[in-house]
RNA sequence: GGGUAGGUUGAGCAGGUGGUGAGCUCCGCUGACUGUAGAUCAGCCGUCUUCGACUGUGGGGGUUCGAUUCCCUCCCUGCCCA
């Protein structure tokens, strides 16, 4: 019996879908996004904003968490929910995003990676068996096997030898995996090369996984290439029911590139992160807040939005916060942006069911 | 009134004891960011016709081929003494 359930149904947009998956902790409807909280903690957002915003799910990280506090630690105080108080559902990253951002202090062999610790320059290492037993401690919904993701502009020899290796290191993954109350999703690699992508779908989908996500996508390919590569994928997974989940993707327009491609989940840094250098989506375009013209602008962020930030404060205050590095200004931004990202996803889903898409 | 230390591009500084002062940090302006080593990073930040040129070391005067530097004088600021 699987952690979580997933049903779907088809729309006339596309390959796009309406889903719902349900986890141990709760039901996530799709198309949706999961803001990113590496260190157990959606930056500048406590859970009580999460759920204002409308979110359903987040991602954390297992390098990370790993590292500081430390998953046994994590695990004696309760789990991960418990720890960072957020009772919904969270699906883990396994560390090979950090195998990619951070290549130049390890080193990949064939068994798994091998880190100077960011922190301390301390010897870390990574494997799939240690990725998932990190994970299961965490206690995540959903855990993610470990994979190398690579620059998709690399040469595809080079593209495919850390495919085959994210192949094998799926398979153990899969081995290594005990907790029944936990998913464990498969990546697909390949970089670019629509050949290497069929293949990697072939071998993934191939596992017994409770979901198929899409990695090595907006790693320095062209806007061409990623909508490329999602169609080829798309058409390999056509027959495919589980759910899928584009990771590290994205801004505003990558959403509707990826619905009408079948995705259901995205991850992304984006918004927060953006958000905490003054940069807010809006239904009319982004504003950069650091600049000069909102210093009197007496407007709200967004008029359209029922964010806190939109509904109390002006341009003005949010201009004014931001210069004097108040941290107020990361909180309502992030907040915003949030809010902006599941508004937006909510209205895809609302389209995609009254047909209006 | 006497003494002393100073006055450098918005602010704070560095440098320079006769041979081209546009160097730093703030502030400011703009941009970037896609499974977060990111409240970070990059460019610009005297003027102009900007791959360069010009101006600028408190004001004025002097010496000199040449002065931020030496001399005279005035103004301003801090501190000490009276």
């Amino acid at each position: 019996m699987s952690a979580i359930s997933f049903t779907s149904r088809a729309t006339p947009i596309g390959r796009a879908r309406l889903g719902s998956l349900t986890t141990p902790h709760g039901v996530i409807e799709t198309p949706q996004f999961m803001p990113v909280g590496t260190q157990a903690t959606v930056k500048a957002l406590s859970p009580g904003d999460l759920h204002a915003a409308g979110v359903q799910v987040i991602l954390a990280n297992t390098y990370h968490l790993s590292l500081r506090p430390g998953h046994e630690r994590i695990a004696r105080l309760g789990g991960l929910h418990r720890f960072m108080g957020w009772d919904g559902p969270i699906l883990t990253d396994s560390g090979g995003f950090q195998v990619f951002s951070l290549a130049h202090l390890g080193k990949v062999d064939d068994d798994g990676v091998t880190f100077a610790s960011h922190l301390d320059g301390s010897p870390q290492r990574l494997t799939p068996e240690r990725a998932v037993e990190i994970q299961e401690a965490l206690g995540s919904d959903i855990a993610m096997a470990f994979d190398q993701l690579v620059d998709a502009t690399l040469p595809a020899a080079e593209i495919a030898i850390a495919m085959q290796r994210t192949h094998r290191w799926a398979e153990r993954c899969i081995d290594a995996h005990t907790r029944v109350d936990q998913a464990l999703f498969g990546i697909v690699q390949g970089g670019v090369e629509a050949d290497l992508r069929r293949e990697s779908v072939a071998s993934i989908s191939a596992l017994p996984f409770d979901g198929i996500a899409i990695g090595g996508l907006s790693v320095g390919e062209s806007k061409v290439q990623m909508k490329h590569t999602l169609e080829v994928v798309a058409e390999a997974l056509a027959d495919d029911p589980r759910v899928r989940y584009l990771m590290g993707v994205g801004s505003p327009p990558d959403f509707f590139i990826a619905v009408e491609r079948g995705v259901d989940l995205f991850d992304c840094v984006l918004p927060t992160r953006v958000a905490r250098t003054g940069q807010l989506w809006t239904s009319t375009g982004r504003l950069n807040l650091r600049n000069a013209r909102f210093l009197d602008d007496p407007d709200p962020p967004d008029s359209d939005c029922r964010c806190e930030a939109c509904r109390n404060h002006s341009r003005a205050y949010l201009a004014h916060l931001f210069r004097a590095e108040e941290l107020l200004a990361y909180r309502l931004s992030s907040l915003h942006n949030v809010t902006y990202t599941q508004d937006l996803m909510r209205r895809i889903r609302q389209a995609l069911d009254d047909g209006s898409y």
